[in-house]
DNA sequence: TATGGACATGGATTTCATTTTCATCTAGAT
DNA sequence: ATCTAGATGAAAATGAAATCCATGTCCATA
């Protein structure tokens, strides 16, 4: 499954472990040149995809279509809820949902049937007192590439 | 919660219900074009963000991140089972995901929940006889040739 | 009917994540 | 140690979507 074992896969893997949350490629690849991990753009990328498709890796896209990419729990859990402001993930327990897309595939007849589902909210810590008109922080692309330090703690 | 109603609008409303499944702003303003009816690609993307962000129209996006819009039907279905070969779409009933969210919502404290629930699959003309290999590939209504590796991702 | 300004249009330009290219390097089997 | 399929990465290409901005159009008011 997953290619050759090299000081950059590995250290690809490590960091986005340590992230515990959903991050984008160029993000990650930030962080590993800020710590002095040299990696190419290109193989973060191509490390990236090959640990979504072995299993290794589960993806949400943003709503730039951005992919964000969080390494799997051993558990195997592959749903998530996260947070819209401040980009925090949890995983939660979708069994419903994956018993109610397979009854869907035998009473349709669709076969290699997958299934995405994303849940967002804001969270608890996250929320305002009253309305959700402009969250505290947002996560996306800031204007300054600084501030990211929400993302991730190394 | 519509802007003013223009020809242009009218016009991308139109082609969006005719099409009965999910279309890409590009292929919708293709269609347009050959039809000989006058719209910027720009006022195209403008109309489907807004008839989506008004509930008017629902938005997948395929594989490579691109949005995908079709009409909502009226009476309101929001989630789909699309084929991963042809591209035709069908709503399903997700009452039980839509209870699923709201517990969660409920249990987390989460505020503004919203969620993402999408299906694919190979429907059952597009299945071989076999494994999932290189489906037939329906050329369905997207009439010329260059845009069609969209819909036939496999 | 005229008019002024808010809203809409669309071609061109820009942005930006992701992919491709290709020359070079390396893990790991023999 | 040698060999080579597989991996790397800088630069360039791709392509969807957003943004600019000069121009056009709707519509309430005079």
């Amino acid at each position: 499954m997953d290619g050759r074992t090299t000081r950059q896969r590995l250290a690809v893997m490590r960091a986005l472990a340590d992230c515990e949350d959903f991050v984008s490629a160029q993000a990650l690849h930030n962080l590993l040149v800020e710590n002095g991990i040299r990696v190419g753009l290109t193989t973060v990328y191509r490390a990236l995809r090959d640990l979504e498709a072995s299993g290794g890796a589960d993806v949400v896209r943003d709503d730039a279509g951005e992919r964000l990419y969080r390494t799997r729990p051993a558990d195997g859990h592959r749903h998530y809820l996260l947070c819209r402001a401040c980009g925090r993930s949890r995983p939660v327990d979708s069994a419903i949902v994956e018993e109610w897309a397979g009854r869907i595939a035998a009473s349709t007849g669709y076969a290699a049937m997958e299934h995405t589902v994303e849940l967002t909210g804001i969270c608890t810590t996250c929320q305002p007192s009253g309305e959700e008109g402009e969250p505290p922080c947002r996560l996306e692309r800031a204007p300054d590439t600084q501030g990211r330090a929400r993302n991730c703690v190394s």
